[in-house]
DNA sequence: ATCTTGCAGCATGCTAGCATGTTAGCTACA
DNA sequence: TGTAGCTAACATGCTAGCATGCTGCAAGAT
């Protein structure tokens, strides 16, 4: 604790947050996602302390709306408030990295089996004509539109499962991988690759066959994981 | 929205809360774990006005603190608060029951997959443990205790996955389920039932047999699911 | 020179009061 | 008599300032 002090003394005191306009919803609500999104961003660097009277003097707003941001932000371990001490942009975490792969991962099966079984036709059209939109977008080389597509995609068959908050909740689970991923340099042949693991989750779940669908969204998800786990091994010190 | 207020006036005036001396941690989180077991327990009516103001009085602490465990048991759908307008206890939703089960049975399995495969023989022992005291409190006709050992049964086996906040985030899920659980009148056999679906999974685990594991561990959940069901078809009243 | 101890600064938690938008009931009118 | 509009009460969201407890430095004692 006194430690994780004394490792963080880069404060950032004139970071650039995104101006609350752009944001809907109550004042916390903009608050929330205005942290969330430099915290995934990395603009908000991991370890760095986070004074949250700062944050007032920045978004120009009280600190009832920052707190509450703050303790939405603190249970999904986005940040580490320690009482009348401080608050700290959590570290990347190993630990967290896979747990939030877990889930993803429990999640993701699950919506497999239940989306190969009871899936109709026009979900599965949907789903087919995101895939296509990947296509082109890959051929365009658009590879932040593409990756928008790939995460509608993946979206749209876990809100076809009919449950309205799984797709938020899974969202959730995989922020901290997803901040991780922001290491990971870029990888040539990657897109295609995903492109046909796409192919195959669709083709499982078009063919109304459990096992192939839940079998290919495992070995897609687990690709990432895979390249996470070398690059903790390569540069442990990234990692808390 | 409109017809939610006008099917709610039943306000709980005086309902009793724990005092927060019970609980630990800060005044937020006390507040909060009051309200919350007010609402499992249904002391605290679905559908019924939640006052912030009341709540302050009642407890005898400032807004802030119960704004925040207001917001945080916003985030798990257990109050739904209109802005400018009321707080208001959820009511039993089919919907939230069956996305309960779904997430708790997407962790249960998946835990079951990781756990058969890399249990510990010392944690196997654990569980041959608790499931010993399940069999003595059977047997004394101690259903309190049993239930405790039971909840305890299945945090046991998340924990095993090695994932820190994967138990909590569970009984999290479990909320809806078990306050439309408190409406089941007790079924004689049941108990006896359940301890043997224990040992099922238990035995699937000791045999390193994710798939027996799997399939046991689904078994069980779903038992009390079908029941919930069989209760919305007679009672379809109970749930908004 | 090192360790202990006291003090000043500071960050969060809480309390109290103002601003904004909604609700419900009443009144006036067709 | 039924309906539309207005008004007063009210509940939440936000702002501003006080209370509590931690941190880190510095001075003094061993």
């Amino acid at each position: 604790m006194l430690q994780d002090r004394l490792e963080t003394p880069p404060v950032d005191a004139s970071t650039r947050l995104r101006p609350l306009g752009d944001f809907p919803g109550s004042l916390s609500q903009k608050v929330y996602s205005s942290l969330k999104e430099a915290i995934l961003d990395l603009t908000l660097r991991p370890g760095a302390i986070l004074r949250k009277s700062e944050v007032c003097a920045l978004l120009g707003v009280s600190r009832s709306p920052v707190s509450e941001a703050v303790a939405r932000l603190a249970t999904e371990a986005l940040v580490d408030v320690v009482p009348q001490a401080g608050t700290f942009v959590a570290r990347l975490s190993v630990e967290e990295v896979r747990e939030g792969a877990f889930l993803r991962e429990a999640l993701e099966l699950a919506a497999m089996e239940l989306v190969a079984g009871q899936a109709t036709d026009d979900q599965l059209a949907q789903l087919r004509r995101n895939l296509r939109l990947q296509e082109v977008l890959v051929a365009d080389g658009d590879t932040q539109g593409f990756y928008a597509a790939d995460a509608q995609f993946h979206e749209l068959i876990l809100s076809f499962t009919g449950h309205r908050r799984l797709p938020q909740l899974s969202r959730t689970a995989w922020v901290h991988v997803d901040r991780a991923r922001r290491l990971l340099l870029p990888t040539p042949g990657r897109v295609q690759e995903t492109l046909e693991e796409h192919r195959a989750i669709l083709a499982g779940l078009d063919a109304r066959n459990p096992e192939r669908a839940r079998s290919a969204a495992r070995t897609h998800l687990r690709q990432l994981v895979t390249r996470l786990e070398r690059l903790v091994e390569e540069r442990p010190e990234l990692f808390a």
